[in-house]
Order: structure tokens, then sequence, then C-alpha cells
DNA sequence: TATTGTTATACTCTATAACTATA
DNA sequence: TATAGTTATAGAGTATAACAATA
């Protein structure tokens, strides 16, 4: 059993890295680095939040947003405000540039991934689906 | 079908994106930035090569790479040497240290992995991964 | 001439430490 | 005092342009 475990894995890896550096050269191709994205998808997701929040959700120091957001002001991407229940905050929102950035490289990435699917017969979809959502569940 | 799809799409990407994600933690976690992994890894796998066909295989600028060879050889982690067959030359090639971090950090994904596979039903386990290594062929 | 590798220079992203303004 | 954000400074990784040595 342990000795037939080990290729299953590495297939299972080798599938996840190769297709990850897919996804990523997407990004990549519509001049998006990680950094920018990643920020945008979190205010996608979370909404307005303050530059301490971001850095926590996005797991970099406080300057390093600070100076991301800066950037991303100056590129269109976001608008900042100050925080009106607290005098030291500032708030991040996405603009229309920051959204539509974003959905569009998760589109490209979602039909990118949707073109794969179609390799794979559709009877056994939704058998291995599940299969994968379990193994990405808890910690 | 396309309305159908959609979702699908959906549930591999994410899948992708957060195992992509724990595998690059382990190789932080190790101290190994991505960069040079990804030289590592490249040397691991094609042997010896000179400083232009190591830029080549990575995708990035020969500059770039002779100064990750040069950081890499400081490390302890790579080896120069001139190329006898041309005076221009440099050839790179792995030191134990090297090949035994890359060696390490395989090992550590894959254990990652083979502990997330066993979320599974082995019933279905070979028909899946099939299907996976189908999805990843070609272009 | 063309190619290999390097140096020079600059930009992005990252961190820690020190500072400011507010709580 | 404690916290939110910034500035100062430094390091890794990236690129392009210009250069040296060799083919």
């Amino acid at each position: 059993m342990t000795t037939k475990q080990r290729p299953d894995a590495e297939r299972l890896y080798l599938f996840v890295q190769h297709l990850s550096r897919n996804l990523r050269d997407i990004d990549v191709s519509l001049g998006l680095s990680a950094a920018r994205l990643s920020a945008l998808v979190s205010l996608r997701f979370h909404g307005v939040n303050n530059i301490g929040a971001l850095a926590k959700i996005e797991r970099v120091s406080r300057p390093a947003m600070t100076r991301l957001v800066r950037d991303m002001e100056r590129a269109g991407l976001v608008r900042r405000r100050p925080d009106a229940k607290d005098g030291r905050g500032v708030l991040v929102a996405l603009t229309k540039k920051g959204a539509d950035a974003v959905d569009r490289a998760k589109a490209k990435k979602i039909a990118f991934v949707a073109e794969r699917l179609k390799r794979a017969p559709a009877k056994e979809r939704a058998a291995i689906l599940d299969w994968l959502d379990r193994m990405n569940e808890g910690p």
C-alpha cells in the first residue's frame, strides 16, 4: 500500500504543478503581477478593507501593503479614502477598472480549466470533482 | 451544458489554486525561494547546463540567471566551472547540498499530497488519476 | 560578426525599524 | 500607552542596454 501510494501522489502533484503554472501564465499575459492580482481578488471577495486587514489577509507586512495599495491607486485599480470611524485608518476599495481586471483574469482562467475539463468523460465528472473537493477540505 | 460546465470548472480551478498554495508554503518553510528551487529542479532534471541554457529553461533573462547562479553558488547549492569546449561558457552543476535541498522539498510536497489523497475513496483513485493525467497532456 | 556571460542601472515586491498621528 | 499607516532602508529577483572575451 505504501509503495503503491507514492506514484499516485506524484501524479497528483505534477497535475497541480502544471495546471497552476498554466494559470499563472494567464495572469502574466494580462499584465497582472501576482501581488496585485492577489490583493485585488481579496478586495473583490472581502469588500472594502483597511491597509492592516489587507496585509493580514495577504500575509504581507503593512509597509508592503501600503506600497502595493499606493501603486495600485496610481494605476487606477483601487481607490483610497479616510475611515470616518477611525482617523488613523485608510479604507481601500476596488475601482471599476480594478474589478474588471479581476473578473477578466478569473474568466480567462476558468475558460482554460473548462477546456481541460472537456478532455475527460462527462459521465465521471461529478464523482471526480467531489473527490477533489474532499481533498481540499480542512487544514 | 454551457451553464452547467461553469461551476465544474470553478471547482477544479479552486482545487488547483488551494493545493498549489499549500505546496508553495512548503517550499517557503524550507527556506527555498521559488526562483532558486525552480532552477535547482531544472538542474536536477536536465543535468549540467550553461547559464544561457538555464535562463532559457527558466524563462528568465541571462543577466537574471547569472545573478541567481552567483548567489546559489555563494549559498553552496551549485558549483560553476569553465566549459572546456567553449571558452566563453560556464557550466553549472548541483552540489550535494543543492541536490539534497531539491529532494527534501520534493519529498515533503509528495508526502503532503499523499496525505490529501487518503481523504478520497481509494476505489475510484486509478480512474481519477488517469483523468487528471489526460487533462494535462498537450498544449 | 555572432554568441556567452557579465556589469550597470532600474523597477517590483518584500522585510524590519523608526516615525506620525490618532485612539 | 497602543494602534494605523507611513517613511527609511535594505535585500531578492526581474528586465534592458552596453560591454568584454571568445567563436
